[in-house]
DNA sequence: TTCCCCATGAGACTCATTCTCAATTGGGAT
DNA sequence: ATCCCAATTGAGAATGAGTCTCATGGGGAA
């Protein structure tokens, strides 16, 4: 339970010209206060049940807000439901899901991160941004 | 042009226990004759357009049989449209997407899928399938 | 405090994909 | 070759995540 991020929503409003309200430092405190990785659904959900009162559509609208921050990360599994997740500390990874019980592990490898670049570049590009999903099951 | 692939929907459909149609023969058609990676609106309109009747239902069923036999590879980009493309001679890769055409290129690399599967290992699990899309940008 | 806009909420809308169900058809049995 | 019936199809309704609209509400600069 670090409680650091203080001033981080209102510094990032203000760079973006926007105005500091209520519900978007509640979208905010919801997402970052759980390390799960939530779905839109179950942000407002959550926060209605709390007695928050915040509309469907600005959940959407905040949550592009701190996407484009890097305050929230998104990720789409393919299974039609964005999944968001706090990006604190801002430590990149990948993801890995379990095909048997939904388990999200997250995962980091230097090298791996080397050679999609080196690979990019073979083709003449350089990476902007990936997505990489490991999708597997326990062994034995 | 390879002529290849005579009976192989025959096959499968023989397999799972599913009728030969002219539908489910010409959706495959349409989606094997093309090596582009294209959305189901983009093959049920190519079909009609040369005339032949079937249903968005019938595009979009023929595809997951299609899919779950492997004949065809399902990818979802990110943009709300999944895309297909054939896969003939079953040679694996993920794709580079640039960010600024929007083409999409393939690639392959061996150390890149021993890599994945030793990362996975390191967590217990083995990888079952994985997503990897890499969105690029032109150097320079 | 006032005032000007930006932000919000309720619900309509979009759009890919799935579902429904009556009509059609493949293909094994006869 | 014909029958027969479950599988298949098509048209359009339904779904569902996400976006848009627009009237109302509320930051915050002066």
């Amino acid at each position: 339970m670090a409680e650091q991020t203080p001033e981080i929503l209102t510094g990032i409003l203000h760079k973006e010209g926007l105005r500091y309200t209520a519900q978007r430092e509640a979208v905010w405190d919801e997402i970052r206060q759980s390390q799960e990785h939530r779905d839109a659904e179950d942000i407002y959900l959550s926060l209605r049940t709390k007695g928050i009162q915040v509309s469907r559509a600005t959940v959407y609208r905040t949550i592009d807000v701190l996407v484009k921050n890097k305050l929230v990360r998104k990720m789409d599994v393919g299974d039609g439901r964005c999944r968001y997740e706090p990006r604190l500390d801002d430590n990149h990874h990948d993801h890995m899901i379990c095909t048997e019980t939904g388990d999200i592990i997250e995962f980091f490898n230097e090298e791996l991160e080397l050679l999609q670049e080196k690979i990019a570049r073979k083709h003449g590009y350089t990476v902007v941004r990936h997505v990489h999903q490991l999708f597997v099951k326990p062994i034995k």
